[in-house]
RNA sequence: GGAGGCGUCGCCUAGUCCGGUCUAUGGCGCCGCACUGCUAAUGCGGUUUGGGGUCAACCCCCCAUCGAGGGUUCAAAUCCCUCCGCCUCCGCCA
């Protein structure tokens, strides 16, 4: 939600962050004329309860006849206090309901448009010259397969299209590669958390993900659960109706949970090996600001994913995602998207937003700075999506024999290995 | 799944049987002031959150808020109903 104070004094701004996300700008002017009708009912409301009040007191004092006087007056008072209280209420909830639908203000130096329009921010490591060293590189699943780490056949078989099995020292990748996240985490002074995958709708909505992405989400209709899409919404949940402590921020958690994604719409997209799936392993970075701090920590956020990826020496380039393509809650978003050989592309592998106080107040998650109390900011950036990043690591680091070469930072999770081997088949 | 208990403004707690004097008690913590040669002790005052009024700001005023929602009533922390959460015991099961 963004701040309703912020809407009443500047609309316009509010108009232009609407337009730039290709939202409707109209819902703008629903919101303010649903708030001033909630003032003003909530003004007559409290005038009506307090005369009520004020005469219901003086009954158990009153003489006999002064008591047949208050309890007609008051039984007048009654019939419209409860008319009044049931308009504020119905004026609350519209108000409310409508402010739900507005997408975070935009950052003003985020690149305007579409999916398409992010802008390049700076480019790391150097792509390798297959052609130069003499073979064709070969995918993530050839790769995957010859390892014996990756079945999406039986994944398949058992789940569904978008599923898979990590198997040997696939399965092994992927603790290698967990565990170096969190360490690298919680040596930045990262909390390391392990959360709940199925919450609840609050938590979810006031995330932001049941807007447009909702239909990208889970839902077990008979319990009224959702499955989440990342630790994110776990973790910013966290605090939920808290109010911290200024002197206690930043507080900076690493999630690790799967993620469950439907992928509607996304037919045909990212169809061969794990990509694109309905369920991975992710850890997740998530930070809790003083809302001045909060554009320091986005950089913090990116430099930490740089650093990751750095160390799997992988070669990236960081994007500063368009308007059109921020997603509800985020007023700026950094993706770093690692380069993938055959296809012949940067990837997104991580991805930091800033959400200000958009979540915090739909979450009710407040400080205390002196003796005001107000929305922190929250934050958060992906440290390590599995699968992607397994997808990047082999095809990046593959050899000419189909071996894969270890990252040195991964070894230490690896028992020293050095390489992955094909298996004889 | 079955039985019982509990939920009060940071924490603990009084109040609920028997509706109004609850403007929710007291303690701890915290903040301010005073005092003492110093951080201690003591005394006095303050200290839920949200909405609104007024305002340059502070102050002040009004309304809501006793887990949530409904009901009864002129009036609900208190009575009734539903839901949620936590705890204990039993059963079943990783």
């Amino acid at each position: 939600m963004i701040d309703l104070r912020l809407l009443r004094e500047d609309p316009d701004r509010v108009r232009a962050s609407q337009r730039a996300r290709g939202e409707d700008v109209a819902l703008v002017d629903s919101v303010l004329s649903a708030d001033e009708r909630r003032r003003s009912s909530g003004l007559r409301f409290d005038e009506l309860r307090s005369e009520q009040k004020s005469l219901g007191k003086l009954i158990p004092r009153a003489s006999p006849q002064e008591r047949q006087e208050l309890l007609k007056k008051t039984g007048e008072l009654s019939a419209a206090v409860k008319a009044a209280e049931a308009e504020q209420r119905e004026a609350e909830e519209e108000t409310h309901r409508l402010a739900m639908r507005l997408g975070n203000i935009v950052h003003p130096d985020v690149p305007q448009g579409g999916e398409e329009d992010f802008v390049v921010l700076e480019t790391h490591g150097t792509i390798r010259d297959f052609g130069a060293e003499g073979f064709d590189p070969k995918d993530h699943l050839e790769l995957g397969e010859a390892l014996g780490a990756i079945d999406v056949e039986r994944g398949a078989k058992v789940s569904g299209s978008r599923f898979y099995y990590l198997t040997g020292v696939g399965a092994l990748l992927e603790l290698a590669l967990v565990n170096a996240a969190i360490a690298q985490a919680t040596e930045a002074g990262f909390t390391p958390m392990l959360t709940p995958a199925l919450v609840r709708p609050r938590a979810m909505e006031g995330t932001g993900f049941l807007g447009q992405a909702a239909e990208n989400v889970y839902h077990l209709e008979k319990d009224d659960y959702y499955l989440v899409g990342t630790s994110e919404v776990p973790l910013a949940a966290y605090h939920m109706d808290e109010i911290v402590d200024a002197d206690r921020l930043p507080l900076r958690y690493a999630g690790f949970s799967p993620c469950f994604r439907r992928e509607a719409g996304t037919y045909g997209k990212d169809t061969r090996g794990i990509f694109r799936v309905h369920q991975f392993d992710k850890v997740e970075m998530f930070s809790y600001v003083d809302p001045a701090d909060a554009e320091n920590e986005h950089k913090r956020l990116l430099e930490w994913e740089k650093q990751w990826l750095t160390g799997l020496e992988l070669p990236f380039q960081v994007i500063d995602v368009a308007t059109g393509d921020l997603g509800a809650s985020a007023s700026r978003k950094f993706d770093c998207e690692a380069w993938i050989p055959t296809q012949g592309k940067y990837r997104e592998l991580t991805s930091a937003s800033n959400c200000d106080g958009f979540q915090a107040r739909r979450l009710s998650v407040r400080m205390r700075d002196g003796k005001k109390v107000k929305a922190l900011a929250t934050l958060n950036g992906t440290l390590c999506a599995v699968p992607r990043t397994i997808v990047a690591i082999l095809e990046n680091h593959q050899q000419a024999d189909g071996s894969v070469r270890v990252p040195e930072v991964l070894r230490p999770y690896l028992g020293g290995r050095e390489s992955l081997e094909p298996t004889a088949k």
